[in-house]
DNA sequence: ATGACTGAGCATCTCAGA
């Protein structure tokens, strides 16, 4: 199925395409449940956050009967990110461009496909390491927000989905779960997720579902779970032409009630011919 | 206390997660 998109003076054929994010919390713990829920939703890309392992460990073989090639930016034991794809792909970026050189954690993986930009990223959390943790989480943010600019100003349709770590408003907070100075709802973590909105992205979710809970982290800690004591941290973004195509987005709950199940929950997005 | 965690690793505790 392809339909068609005007790019400057020539028409390209823009297939319609279905990708999710999901925080797995140790693919190795979780071979088992991501290969049933690609069996039943049948994504064309899956993005991983916090694989916990480093691409030898990684159990590929679980995804390749199904039909998914992987693509590993892993590390020992933290972070780490994955692509999970149906179609063939090519990756472009294993390091989010912008970072110093020496930094050495797994959290940006960068695809093109189809005439199409895919970023699967895991946002450092910033509540770890003190004011350097925190420093280091704003500065990943302004180094994302330079990437976007970048692909905006030459027209790529592109996408940039993962693990935040950002409640952008008070409705993505359950009361009383974090205090007011948390990394994630920290009124300077907030201001920069707008700055990527006012680049030109739109929130898929947000998009479809302006106002009410559209949580996607349950702590595993006191009942936060059976309480509904939730999080909206994982996010989709669009550029202008896949805002304009964006068919459904969500987040599936359901895979939180499952046996020993990830902390996070898939979000999947469709966009349209 | 209505609730009392999970995963990785040179491991039997520590760090990180959010």
């Amino acid at each position: 199925m392809g339909g068609r998109l005007r790019a400057g003076a020539e028409l390209i054929s823009v297939p319609s395409v279905k990708i999710a994010t999901w925080n797995v919390n140790s693919v190795r713990q979780r071979a088992t449940l991501v290969a049933d829920w690609l069996r039943r939703n049948e994504p064309d890309i899956l993005l991983l956050q916090e694989i916990k392992c480093e691409a030898p460990a990684f159990p590929a073989e679980a995804f390749a009967g199904l039909g998914y090639r992987c693509e590993i930016v892993g590390q020992k034991a933290y972070n780490g990110v994955a692509v999970l794809a149906r179609r063939p792909i090519e990756t472009v970026h294993r390091t989010l461009p912008g970072l110093p050189p020496a930094d050495a954690q797994a959290r940006y993986i960068e695809i093109e496909t189809a005439g199409l930009t895919v970023a699967g990223l895991y946002l450092p959390n910033g509540n770890s390491g003190g004011a350097a943790g925190l420093a280091y989480k704003w500065a990943w943010m302004d180094a994302l927000a330079a990437r976007a600019a970048a692909l905006l100003e030459a027209d790529r349709p592109c996408l940039f989905a993962g693990d935040f770590n950002v409640c952008p408003t008070a409705a993505d907070c359950a009361p009383g779960v974090l205090a007011a100075d948390d990394a994630l709802v920290h009124p300077e973590s907030r201001a920069r997720w707008r700055r990527l909105l006012w680049l030109g992205l739109t929130d898929a979710v947000r998009a479809l579902q302006p106002a009410g809970a559209a949580f996607t982290f349950w702590d595993y800690q006191a009942g936060a779970w059976p309480r509904d004591r939730g999080l909206r941290i994982d996010h989709a973004l669009l550029s202008p032409e896949l805002a304009e195509r964006l068919l459904a987005a969500g987040a599936d709950r359901a895979e939180r009630g499952r046996e020993q199940p990830s902390d996070h929950v898939p979000v999947t997005i469709e966009i349209g011919p």
